[in-house]
DNA sequence: CTGTTAGCGCTTTCAA
DNA sequence: TTGAAAGCGCTAACAG
C-alpha cells in the first residue's frame, strides 16, 4: 500500500498533474465543470491527501510557527501557548512546541530542529546562554519574537510582563498587613533568566522603599526539588520570617509543601502571595492571593507579532520591549 | 539574505552536494581528512543548516509523530506528552501536539494535516465519531496508537485505564465512611467518550453491588460551564446527596468552585473524590483523596509502541486493548 | 481551459 | 575517494 500522490489523481481523472494542483488551490477560474467533477471523484476514490512537505519544498514555506517554551510545567506556558494557537489557526498556521525544560543546550538544540524543519518563525521563551544564536539567525533575517526574555540591544520584538510591578503587586498587601519579615522564595536563578532576577529585584525594591528589612538569607533561590531544604534551614535559624513571597507556581507549590509539612497556618503564621494563577488556588487553605499576568494577551500579541514579522520580507534594526501590567487577585492568604 | 543550501556548502568547499550529504549523514569511510574539514570549515563559515523538508521528501520519512490530545487543559493529557517526549527524544523523533478541544471535527481536521506533513505515525487521544477515518486510514496500513480509546474491533493498539477499577478505588473510601447518598459529576458526556461512560458504569456497579440508592439525579454529566449550576439544581431538591465523585479534575474544580460558593465543608457536609492528581490538590481544604493514573507509564508504552509499528513495515490485523491498573491517594476529603 | 517544463534541496546508486 | 544524474511530490510560469 503505497502513498497516493497527484499523479495517480492525474491519470485516474485523466488530466495532468498541474490541472490537479490548480484543483487542489482552488483555482477554478477557467476550468470546465466536468474536470471538476473528474478530478474531485478521484481525489475522494483514491482517499488523496496532498504532501505538505512537497509543497513545501517548492514555495518554502511552510505555514508552521515554531514555539519554545522554557518550561511547559508553569500554567504560564500553557495559557500563552493556548492563545497563539488560537491565533495561529484563524490564520491557518500551525504550530511547533517544544519544551527547552530550561536548558540552553536543549533550547539551542531545539532551535535548530525548527529551523532545519523550516517553521516560518519562533516565538521563544525564557531560556539563557543563546545570545550569539540568536544574533546570527537576525543576521539572514528569520523572525523571532521572545517572550519573557530581556535583550540589548533588542534585535527582535519583546514582550514581557512588568515584573517589577508585580513583584510590588504581590508584596504590597503583606506590607499593608503589618508584617514585616517577609523572604521569597524562586525557583533557580543560576541561569540569569531574566523575569526572575526581575521579580527578585522589584521584591528587593519594594522592601527597601518601605524602610524594610532585607534579609539575604530569606531570598530562596534553588532548584524546585532543593527549595524545601532550604526553607528548612532558615526555620532552624533564630530569626524567622512571617510571610513569603513566590515567584511563580512552582515555586509556590514548594513553598506550601513546606509550610503544610511544618503544620504552619496562613496567614496567622505565614502570609503567601506568588505570582501566577491556577484554578486549585482558590481552594486551597485558605485561597492564595495571587498576581496574575494577563497571559492571554501576550500570546495573543506574540503570535501577531510574529505573522507580521513573517509578512514583511526584512526586518528592522531594533524593536521595542513591550511591558504587559500584572493584576492583584486578592484572596485569603494575607 | 537567502537561505544557503547544501550546494554553496558544495561550492564553498570545493566538492559536489553528494560529498557533502555524506559528509552530513557521517558517512566518512571513504572521506580524506582533508576533504572533510574544507568541508566542516564551509558549513561553520556558511553557518549552513541542511533542510529537513528537502530531506524528508526525499526519504519518505519525517522522524516526527503527531500526538492529538482531546483536551489539552486536563493534566492528564499533560502528563502524558511529557513521557511521550522523552522516549521520542531518545529515538531522534519529534512531536507534533495538536489539541482536539473535545471536538470530533477538529480532530479529523488534525489528523489530516498531520498526515499532510508526513508524519510517520499518530498517538490520538478520546473523542468521537471518527471510526470511518480510522479504518480508511488503516486500510493504508498507516500506524496509529490510540490512547483511552474504546474500538471494536480494535484495529490499533489501544491502551487505556481500568476506569472501572479506579471508579471503584474513588468511591470504595466513600462507602467505608458510612455514606450513602453519592452523586457524580463529569464533564459533557455527550460525545460518547469511552473514560468517562466507563468512568460512570463503574460507578453506578459500585453503587448497586453495594446495595446502595442510585439516584440519576445525582449524575451530573454538563459542559463544564453548566455543572455549577447542575449542582445548584440538585441542592434545591429535597434529597441532597451528602458525597461527590469528581470523573475528572476539571470537573473536580467545578466541583469544588460549588462547595466553596455554598459553604460546605469537605468532608462533614460532603465528601469528595477525583480521578486526576493535581499538585494543588495537596493543600486544599482538606487534601483531596483522588485516583492517580499512571500517566507516565501509559505515555511511555503509547510510544514504544507507536515507534515499533512505525518500525514494522506492515500492520497486524487486530491488536490488544490494554488496561492500566490506577492508584489510590489517600488524603482527608473523605 | 489544460498540459509542458523546470525546478525546490536533498539522497542515492553507479561510474569514474 | 569523489562526482554525475535521477528523482522524491509538488508548484508556477508559459504555451498551446
Amino acid at each position: 500500500m503505497k502513498k497516493v500522490t497527484m499523479q495517480d489523481v492525474a491519470k485516474k481523472a485523466n488530466v495532468s498533474k498541474s490541472t490537479v494542483s490548480q484543483f487542489i488551490n482552488c483555482r477554478y477560474e477557467y476550468m470546465a465543470e466536468d474536470t471538476k467533477k473528474r478530478i474531485e471523484q478521484a481525489i475522494y476514490e483514491l482517499g488523496y491527501i496532498p504532501n505538505q512537505i512537497a509543497k513545501s519544498l517548492k514555495q518554502k514555506k511552510t505555514s508552521t510557527i515554531g514555539v519554545i517554551v522554557a518550561n511547559i510545567l508553569h500554567m504560564f506556558s500553557t495559557e500563552i501557548i493556548r492563545s497563539i494557537e488560537d491565533v495561529c489557526e484563524n490564520n491557518d498556521f500551525h504550530l511547533f512546541v517544544c519544551n527547552a525544560d530550561d536548558d540552553p543546550k536543549k533550547e539551542r538544540s531545539y532551535i535548530e530542529m525548527l529551523m532545519a524543519k523550516q517553521v516560518d518563525g519562533l516565538i521563544i521563551f525564557p531560556t539563557s546562554g543563546n545570545a550569539d544564536l540568536y544574533e546570527k539567525i537576525k543576521k539572514s533575517n528569520f523572525p523571532i519574537v521572545f517572550l519573557d526574555r530581556k535583550m540589548d540591544p533588542p534585535i527582535y520584538p519583546i514582550l514581557m510582563l512588568d515584573n517589577e510591578k508585580a513583584a510590588q503587586l504581590a508584596v504590597d498587601p503583606i506590607i499593608q498587613s503589618g508584617k514585616t519579615k517577609i523572604g521569597l522564595v524562586s525557583t533557580s536563578v543560576t541561569r540569569g533568566i531574566t523575569p526572575r532576577m526581575e521579580r527578585i529585584a522589584g521584591f528587593e525594591k519594594v522592601l527597601v522603599n518601605n524602610g524594610l528589612p532585607l534579609n539575604k538569607d530569606w531570598i530562596i533561590t534553588a532548584d524546585r526539588h532543593e527549595i524545601v531544604d532550604r526553607l528548612e534551614k532558615v526555620w532552624e535559624g533564630e530569626d524567622r520570617p512571617s510571610a513569603f513571597f513566590a515567584t511563580n507556581d512552582l515555586s509556590l507549590i514548594e513553598l506550601l509543601k513546606f509550610l503544610k509539612a511544618k503544620n504552619l497556618r496562613i496567614p496567622e503564621d505565614v502570609s503567601v502571595t506568588a505570582i501566577d494563577d491556577s484554578p486549585f488556588l482558590d481552594f486551597s487553605t485558605p485561597p492564595i492571593t495571587v498576581v496574575k499576568q494577563p497571559t492571554f494577551e501576550m500570546g495573543k500579541d506574540a503570535a501577531i507579532k510574529i505573522l507580521e514579522l513573517i509578512g514583511n520580507k526584512q526586518l528592522d534594526e531594533e524593536y521595542e520591549i513591550k511591558r504587559y501590567l500584572p493584576s492583584l487577585i486578592k484572596r485569603g492568604s494575607v
